[in-house]
DNA sequence: CGTACATGTTATAGCTTGTAACATTTCATG
DNA sequence: CATGAAATGTTACAAGCTATAACATGTACG
């Protein structure tokens, strides 16, 4: 049986460097990463506050575990986004979209650890498979549109990241209000709508020039 | 004379409010807001660690300042890229985006600051003018572009919304080395030139659908 | 002039990070 | 098994930061 199952009177916690992460994740979902404290984490866990750090180094080891599991969250969720969708169509990359935008603002605290250094140095992380990110399944939807299209030949990646500034944009603009700020009422999905249909407008204009 | 250039050793700063503004941005452009540390400007203005809150509620209320002197100088660095530019053409959007690109680039320490809750908070502050803010600047070329190559009627506000997004969703990548991770070698200045062409050539494809 | 107010100062409580020294449990190995 | 090394926890503490309280000094205005 595992030791975390086990009387939680006993001194050592089993499994405490998940634990940690876990806390730390609920913690910054509710007060975002400036508050965080490892302290509360310690206490949230059921251990000393100094116990953390037979874990992680510092607060900033912690915080990239978090990153990390971050970003597992939301590459799951973008390989479900496009689950039951026709692969190769704009509308799969809509959808990719709006997963992004409502990940983002469904979890804002998140923000700064995933796209501040923290993110970064978590993407360097050796135990970070980036082959298997969620770039990549835009990527091969871009790719497969492209295909689908005809509107090769273009870089798929270079379009995937062009793709990808957009929404980021938008997400980042909308959870701070900005979106809202400038034109009342509006909506981040609805602008990721009409952007990324006259991106593809854009390139399929492009592509009949080339012929 | 002014009180702040008489004789150091004088009790009464003359100007603390707007030095350790200065200060703060400084040290945060060295190191970053979540480092910043309200004792550290006090001691690089020359006065006590309790001194500031004579000028400020609290640190956020600092750093709100700051971010407010963030966003006069993207403002002013936004005049100034299209000064020398055609207005009305594609090409001075394209100068309004790198402008964007190469301040964030430049300042990346302020990012937070400035897209954060900090930076939101500080746009609902009273004293910051909205309506000169730099997102007119862009708002204005977008429509005069509008207006001379006939591809209303789209709402100008929506359109640089939506190029808002796309160059901010760059800088943002650009700055995380986001970019450069996938695609190796690129430049945010090339996407962003290759974006906003593809981005007007779809209005135009569908300016011409509609007629 | 002289008092009210603005703006500094020192001292301090409370919280956090991260380390040191010590305690307990687990695990490999003879 | 027994037993010592390694892993993981604990308490105690130094150092740094925030923010407030109590006190000091300079300024401005009637």
């Amino acid at each position: 049986m595992s030791a975390a199952l086990q009387d939680k009177a006993s001194y050592h916690h089993g499994d405490l460097r998940n634990a940690l992460i876990l806390a730390a994740a609920e913690l910054i979902e509710e007060s975002g990463s400036t508050e965080f404290a490892m302290v509360e984490a310690a206490r949230r866990a059921g251990v000393s506050s100094a116990a953390p750090y037979r874990h992680f180094r510092d607060r900033d080891e912690l915080l990239k575990a978090v990153s990390h599991l971050c970003f597992m969250g939301l590459t799951e969720t973008a390989r479900a986004a496009i689950a039951d969708k026709d692969m190769g169509t704009e509308e799969a990359i809509v959808a990719l979209g709006s997963n992004y935008i409502r990940f983002m603002l469904e979890h804002r605290n998140f923000h700064d650890l995933m796209w501040g250094d923290m993110g970064a140095r978590a993407m360097e992380d050796e135990r970070m498979d980036m082959r298997g990110s969620g770039f990549y399944v835009l990527a091969d939807t871009v790719a497969a549109v492209c295909e689908r299209e005809s509107i090769a030949p273009v870089d798929p990646i270079e379009l995937a990241t062009e793709l990808w500034a957009m929404v980021h944009g938008l997400a980042s603009l909308a959870m701070n209000q900005q979106v809202d700020r400038f034109l009342p009422g509006a909506d981040a999905y609805q602008l990721l709508e009409r952007s990324t249909r006259i991106f593809f407008d854009g390139l399929r204009l492009e592509a009949s020039r080339r012929s």
